[in-house]
RNA sequence: GGGCGGUUAGCUCAGUCCGGGAGAGCGCUACCCUUACAAGGUAGAUGCCACUGGUUCAAACCCAGUACCGCCCA
């Protein structure tokens, strides 16, 4: 065994194991379930941090229930990502001169799917670096035969429902996408602008009205000019003309109490065509809506001389033009919100066009009941409230994409009859499923049907991944074994966009939530605090830090940094390398306890022959409330208290102590002492490895197989069950206190600068007889481990013979003979110091204690604590003043 | 404008659900290559727990407000 753990020899060939043995399928079919879905990543994607967490987090839920004995299963699976997908493939087609539309929409999307075989499994291979147990024979892609039914089959039965309605409808156009996106698409960015003054002639006056705006190219489509009907300033304006500037259009001026009058001049102009807002205006007051700006961004022959120039070249021209005029006021320096494109980041065009959307309500009201009745719990629950504020809220979706590469709508239009209506595809299309499936019309029998040419928006498949990938809608045995599933594992950011989406979904297919809970973790951030992502150019390429520090260690850092409250992560690369070194650490204690079990077998032991010490009942005590512990968080989902429990318990508590001590025990001189001491090294880490599988799978394993040779694998390895039995917590507290003594004289060492090896006479004082008892059961351990040419335990010794001591938090003394003259001062000095940090400790205590008001109201419990606690301070202080006063003599 | 989160050691953060002796890792200081590990060992220093007020015998923790930072929604 080397000395240093290589994380890259021992991966690759585990991984490949565990998937030839089929360990990742269900293999407990009379078992208790437990399934996760996995979010689907992006088929353009390749492995970040916000995999890494989420990934770790799944497959930590997976293994330890697999381990438990439940039939696991963890569907894995990818998205395959409308827009972003199709904005790739036209780039890399553009880099070889070819346009898209000159392709044709067949050819293009059949280009699509080349591209996917190729490049489409690089984020499952990534997602297998990481160690995910996802059984990879269920994979499923959104656009694949058996999602693409199971989208095709709710969309006919929604729109048969009358649930899927097309609308002319003002939506979220990019004008680079060339499509409409939903509002939760839209990311709204602070930008720096202009407010614009412009004054408005009224008709036939010589008054004039003046609006302010951020956006004077709308202007060629207003239709109205609005005040708030309360707004004392324009009351005479409210029902006259106006004569729209560089236009000529007469429109009116109307009241509306959407208008802020503190905002602006409290005059707004209102564009129905351009403008969320004012086309819900329009809507009520039947204004008429001018589209100026096209679904490029250039303006339309309605914007008259400005037709075709884009959008902010027609602003400066629009400008210059009412500067001239004198129409324009005044400009001023303006922050606001601008949509953008949450793919591209093109800003956003608020567009009139035709598009299907789905009607919420319906559909929200039972998946709000499944979260307010707790079927299904966000763990933390404030996302809870998050999901709800917005399902409270909800608009209707819209659904219908004008991109080639998606699920294309199953709608036909008929132009002879001039209706249209869903037709199923035929099963056997997979690939151009929803195409040339409708031959005839059912109105009038034309052959000459056209189908609808969008796509449905990505997040409408995804909404159906956890009935999909088990089957829907057939009805398979899986969805009877595996739905509901256990746990979701996402971020926040997607809790609108997927979350929500699912369990309406879920509700309405088969009336019952998809997941049980939804465990909300945070995004992982840069050290600057950055959302890590390829775009900001910020991120770390988790591969190469699995190349560098490891799978294992790169999964313990993530898990380490995450919180209960689910709060964003910053990692610096030296929380990596902090795994990377705890690897290491179990690596080398399992190393030394392998070399020194060359000549034991465990299963040959019987429980007889172990002649256990209190060294060793302590460890055994503690690996069992470890086993506790670590039970309860994985419960609770505090991973990172019980990867920091892990961690210590290991390392503080089984090498700083157990293994440290087990050295003076190994010797072969005494075969029992140095069989019962592998026994309890063999146990500890045989369970420790376990506990630790779910977060560091590759070193565990490596370390199981090497400790008990054979075995099949950790994976399927019974999960370590917590005994009460083997819990002595009065020996953990004896044990406690004698660590304590042995820390004391460390700590006269340092302060003196006396070599730590160097054996040196020693006086112990035990605080009482019991303390004495532990100490002198352990007195040849003492010995060893000081290390100590005489030692001497007596309660009543002569503490003068030795000038320099320590005392325990407890009260226990040691002293030591330094061998040669020292300065007395600096001790006496040093233990004045103690003794006064002491009373000050000692004063509070008292004063609590002299409060009749704590002691009346206060719980016995705290009184009690309070009282030992000054019993304790004081103890200590009283033999630092006797220790202090003979130093004197 | 509405909502949510954060503010604890030089840095990154736990701890707040469930009130009672301020924690970890990294960094820093001193000593140590002690045959599992220098990716290590031993010991050590460092805090008005953002601010103000309230509740309480007792507040980093509960409540109200303020400031600053961040996120989401409109």
């Amino acid at each position: 065994m080397d000395s240093r753990y290589d994380p890259r020899s021992l991966e690759d060939k585990w991984y490949r194991l565990w998937e030839e043995k089929e360990l990742f399928q269900p293999r407990s079919p009379s078992r208790k379930s437990y399934s996760i879905v996995i979010p689907p990543p992006n088929i353009t994607g390749s492995l970040h941090w916000g995999h890494a967490l989420n990934n770790t987090l799944q497959d930590i839920l997976i293994r330890w229930r697999r381990m438990q004995g439940y039939n696991t299963l963890w569907i894995p699976g990818v998205d395959h990502a409308g827009i972003a997908t199709q904005n790739v493939l036209e780039k890399e087609l553009l880099t070889q001169g070819i346009d898209r539309h000159k392709l044709g929409r067949e050819k293009f999307i059949k280009k699509v799917w080349e591209w996917k075989e190729h490049y489409g499994g690089t984020i499952i291979h990534q997602l297998k670096k990481l160690g995910s147990s996802c059984d990879w024979s269920r994979t499923r892609f959104t656009m694949d035969e058996k999602c693409s039914k199971a989208v095709m089959e709710i969309f006919a039965r929604l729109y048969n429902e009358g649930l899927i309605y097309q609308a002319d409808y003002i939506v979220n156009w990019c004008p680079r996408c060339h499509t409409a996106i939903s509002d939760i698409e839209v990311e709204h960015k602070e930008k720096q602008g202009k407010l614009y003054y412009i004054n408005y002639p009224l008709e036939g006056e010589k008054r004039k009205l003046t609006v302010a705006t951020t956006r004077p190219e709308t202007m060629l489509g207003d239709t109205a000019v609005a005040v708030h009907p309360d707004d004392r300033r324009y009351q005479h304006f409210i029902g006259k003309t106006i004569i729209l500037p560089l236009v000529e259009r007469k429109i009116p001026v109307i009241a509306d109490a959407i208008v802020n009058p503190s905002f602006g001049t409290g005059a707004v102009k209102i564009t129905p065509a351009h403008d969320p807002n004012d086309f819900e205006i329009s809507l009520r007051r039947g204004l008429p809506r001018i589209v100026v700006i096209d679904g490029e961004g250039k303006m339309t022959p309605a914007a008259g001389r400005y037709q075709g120039m884009k959008r902010d070249e027609c602003r400066e021209k629009v400008i210059t033009d009412l500067e001239e005029k004198g129409y324009l006021l005044k400009t001023k320096v303006h922050l606001h919100s601008v949509g953008h494109c949450y793919r591209c980041n093109t800003t956003i065009e608020p567009l009139i066009s035709k598009q299907w959307f789905l009607s919420m309500k319906e559909l929200a009201r039972p998946a709000i009941r499944a979260v307010k009745s707790g079927k299904v719990r966000f763990v933390p629950s404030r996302w809870g409230d998050v999901y709800l504020e917005w399902m409270e809220n909800i608009r209707d979706w819209c659904i219908s994409r004008q991109i080639w590469w998606g699920h294309r709508i199953p709608i036909w239009h008929c132009p002879a009859c001039k209706k249209s209506d869903v037709y199923l595809p035929v099963p056997s299309s997979t690939r151009q499923i929803g195409q040339n499936s409708a031959t005839k019309c059912r109105s009038c029998a034309s052959t000459k049907l056209k189908q609808d040419e969008s796509v449905l928006d990505t997040w409408f498949s995804s909404a159906l991944w956890p009935l999909s990938t088990l089957g829907w809608p057939e009805k398979t045995d899986d969805i009877n074994r595996f739905y509901p599933t256990a746990t979701l594992v996402t971020g926040h950011e997607i809790i609108h966009f997927w979350v929500a989406r699912m369990i309406m979904m879920g509700m309405k297919i088969v009336k019952k939530p998809p997941f049980r809970e939804v465990l909300i973790h945070g995004i992982v951030r840069d050290a600057e605090g950055k959302k890590m992502s390829k775009s900001l150019g910020n991120a770390i390429d988790p591969l190469k830090t699995i190349e560098t520090y490891g799978t294992d260690a790169l999964r313990f850092a993530l898990i380490g940094a995450t919180s209960l409250g689910g709060q964003d992560i910053f990692l610096g690369i030296e929380s990596i390398e902090g795994g990377r070194n705890f690897a290491n650490k179990i690596w080398n204690l399992s190393r030394f306890i392998l070399l020194n079990s060359q000549d034991f077998q465990f299963d040959k032991v019987k429980r007889r022959e172990l002649i256990l010490d209190e060294d060793d009942t302590y460890i055994i005590s503690r690996i069992n409330q470890v086993t506790k512990t670590t039970n309860e968080f994985l419960s609770n989902y505090r991973f990172n208290e019980m990867a920091k429990t892990l961690y210590e318990f290991l390392w503080h508590e089984f090498c700083d102590w157990y293994i440290e001590l087990s050295k003076l025990r190994l010797k072969p001189s005494i075969p029992a002492e140095r069989k019962t001491t592998q026994w309890v090294l063999h146990y500890v880490l045989r369970d420790s490895m376990k506990l630790l599988h779910p977060i560091m799978p590759f070193i565990t394993e490596e370390i199981y197989q090497r400790l008990i040779p054979g075995e099949e694998s950790i994976m399927i390895a019974p999960w370590p069950v917590s005994m009460k039995s083997r819990i002595n917590e009065g020996v953990i507290a004896r044990t406690k206190k004698k660590y304590e003594v042995i820390t004391a004289e460390r700590k006269i060492r340092s302060f003196w600068n006396i070599p730590a090896g160097k054996k040196l006479r020693h006086h112990i004082k035990p605080i009482d007889a019991d303390e004495r008892k532990t100490l002198e059961k352990n007195k040849e351990k003492l010995i060893g481990i000081l290390p100590s040419a005489h030692l001497i335990i007596e309660e009543k010794q002569p503490l003068s013979q030795y000038p320099i001591s320590a005392v325990t938090p407890s009260g226990t003394t040691i002293s030591i003979d330094p061998g040669e003259d020292i300065d007395l001062q600096k001790e006496k000095e040093k233990k004045r110091k103690e003794i006064s940090l002491l009373d000050k400790k000692i004063e509070t205590s008292s004063n609590k204690l002299k409060n009749t008001n704590f002691l009346t109201k206060a719980a016995p419990g705290a009184i009690a604590r309070e009282r030992e606690k000054k019993q304790e301070l004081e103890g200590r202080r009283a033999e630092l003043a006797k220790i202090n006063q003979l130093i004197i003599e």
